[in-house]
RNA sequence: GACCCGUUAGCUCAGUCGGUAGAGCACCUGCCUUUUAAGCAGGGAGUCGUUGGUUCGAUUCCAACACGGGUCACCA
């Protein structure tokens, strides 16, 4: 055992409302009751204001967080917040009676109640239940972050989301716009004709896109497994199985550094459809995130930081290189790895010697393009050694059929005319591992059954993959990706590992 | 991983050129039967992120560490 340590000291509040909790027991009020049957949400009370003003005898069940306690000597107000919004209820000594009257003042902020009565409209014009019986149902411990002046520290608000949902409204809607697009996306995405599906997660070998897995350990196989990078080369095995259009919204992980734009784990959509190439993609693409726009949001332009973003399909379509040549007037298309370079370093960029042609093409993209690409636009064609599992580009060998799509600045899509040639892509493999053997940890390993699987054969098809997180960022005008998700990467708490250490003793 | 900035009451923030701290709201007590940031009167509340150093004395200066934010790197 330690030595004695303090345990972790409550607040005056949390003394006092402990202290409370005990009495409650005492006189034998359940503090934590099992249900309760509520009738109306706030909102549904509030729209049909006109209707209870005609209908004084009719009585309601509300139930909610207590938000504020105002008492006024024999009589008091409070509003309760429950999903829908707030509604305020009028408590009186001669409604309730007195010992029911006390309980209602010993309320906190926090507690969750039952409040039942008619609907009336106060002197000030709030449409107000008329508690004829308040319900404790559930004791609240800890203080509410705040009443009016919110939850800011950016800290607290993402540690304890729950806290910060309570105290800023807006944070709920954010999450329920997140869900609505998902959803929106799904409807989209079911209509023509995909399948979701749900693949491995723990993978034994990682592929899919160049970044670096979290690994983990499988106890009872004794082996090593990867956190999915990507859906990639499960979803094609698919098509080879012979479904022809699929799509999974999951999450990725990828053992990669936080900032405003990524999280170690980020949700994913991916989609793949046989017959078809990158052109239909693209079509498919605007034309889904347009009909996400207009049934969440309703409108085709949105606002986004001081940019109005107008999601009305169809986006432009420019080339990679007739891009890079309009900024830097130099055409670089032609697969010249010196030239490629030199121009990056004619942009101000330190070139590192492993720099190839694709790299030095992509950081000078990224450097002197991305960050103006502010309406919702596809770039496409992209040098064939960054994208090993993409098709080469009809009629110039050393480019792939890809595009990605761009939003204020921000890479939001990606996607190929798919490999379905089995030696192509081995080969593809094979360049992958000479990468590797040179040191580049984001190289992708080779994954034999699925160059056995392409084998058997995989029709022509398009594939996409959609960084839901940055798409939720954009439509809801939130500048990090903290913002779009309820919890966001931290570092454990070491207070906390402190208390359980103490607990544990 | 590097650099810069931050961490003070439940919340939002002041402040101490080194002498252990304040405000508003929240909280407690009293008054008040239509208030809504209710009002009036009174009151309590803080290991000033953690650990160490300098000092008679550290919340303040210094260092390390923790956590967060920003920039960069990584994320082609």
């Amino acid at each position: 055992m330690h030595p004695r340590r303090p345990v972790i000291a409550l607040s005056e509040v949390q003394r006092l409302r402990r202290e409370k909790l005990a009495r409650l027991k005492e006189q034998g009020i359940n503090p934590y009751p099992y249900k309760y049957e509520p009738t109306h949400h706030a909102d549904q009370i509030l729209g049909s204001a006109e209707h209870f003003e005609s209908h004084p005898e009719e009585k309601v069940r509300v139930a909610g967080r207590i938000i504020s306690h105002r008492g006024h000597g024999k009589a008091g107000f409070m509003h309760l917040l429950d999903e829908s919004g707030k509604i305020q209820a009028y408590c009186r000594q001669d409604e309730l009676g007195e010992e029911a009257f006390e309980r209602w003042r010993d309320l906190d902020l926090g507690d969750f109640v039952g409040v039942s009565g008619p609907v009336f409209r106060t002197k000030t014009g709030e449409i107000t239940v008329k508690a004829e019986s308040v319900e404790l149902l559930s004791k609240s411990l800890r203080p509410m972050p705040a009443k009016f002046h919110g939850l800011k520290d950016v800290e607290t608000r993402t540690r304890q989301r729950y806290a910060d949902l309570i105290a800023n409204p807006e944070v709920r809607d954010v999450f329920r716009k997140r869900s609505a697009i998902i959803t929106a996306m799904r409807r989209f995405l079911d209509g023509r004709g995909f399948l979701e599906v749900e693949t491995p997660i723990l993978q034994p070998i990682y592929g899919g896109a160049f970044a670096r897995p979290f690994v983990t350990h499988h106890n009872a196989l004794d082996s090593e497994f990867f956190m999915r990078v990507s859906f990639e080369l499960y979803l094609k095995r698919l098509l080879v199985g012979g479904f022809e259009r699929v799509y999974e919204i999951g999450r990725d992980f990828r053992n990669e550094g936080v900032d405003r734009t990524h999280n170690p784990e980020f949700t994913q959509m991916e989609l793949y459809q046989a017959y078809a190439d990158y052109h239909d993609i693209m079509d498919i693409t605007e034309a889904m995130v347009n009909e996400i726009a207009v049934s969440v949001f309703g409108a085709t332009q949105l606002q986004f930081g001081e940019h109005t973003l107008d999601w009305k399909a169809p986006w432009p379509r420019h080339s990679l290189f007739e891009l890079l040549k309009a900024k830097i007037g130099v055409d670089l298309s032609d697969g010249d790895r010196e030239k490629a370079r030199e121009a990056c370093r004619q942009a101000g960029l330190t070139v590192g010697h492993d720099w190839d042609y694709g790299k030095s093409v992509d950081e000078l993209f990224s450097a002197v393009v991305q960050p103006q690409l502010i309406q919702p636009c596809f770039v496409i064609d992209y040098p064939r050694d960054l994208s090993p599992l993409a098709k080469e580009k009809r009629g110039a060998p050393h480019l792939v059929e890809r595009f990605e799509a761009f939003v204020a600045g921000m890479e939001i899509a990606n996607s190929f005319s798919e490999q379905n040639s089995p030696l192509a892509q081995e080969e593809a493999f094979r360049r992958q591992a000479v990468l590797r053997a040179e040191g580049n940890q984001e190289a992708q390993p080779e994954d034999r059954d699925f160059l056995r699987a392409l084998e058997y054969g995989m029709p022509p098809a398009g594939g996409l993959g959609v960084g839901v997180d940055r798409l939720v960022m954009l439509l809801t005008n939130q500048h990090t990706i903290r913002e779009v998700l309820l919890f966001p990467h931290l570092r454990p708490e070491t207070a906390l590992e402190e208390i359980a250490e103490e607990e544990a003793e």
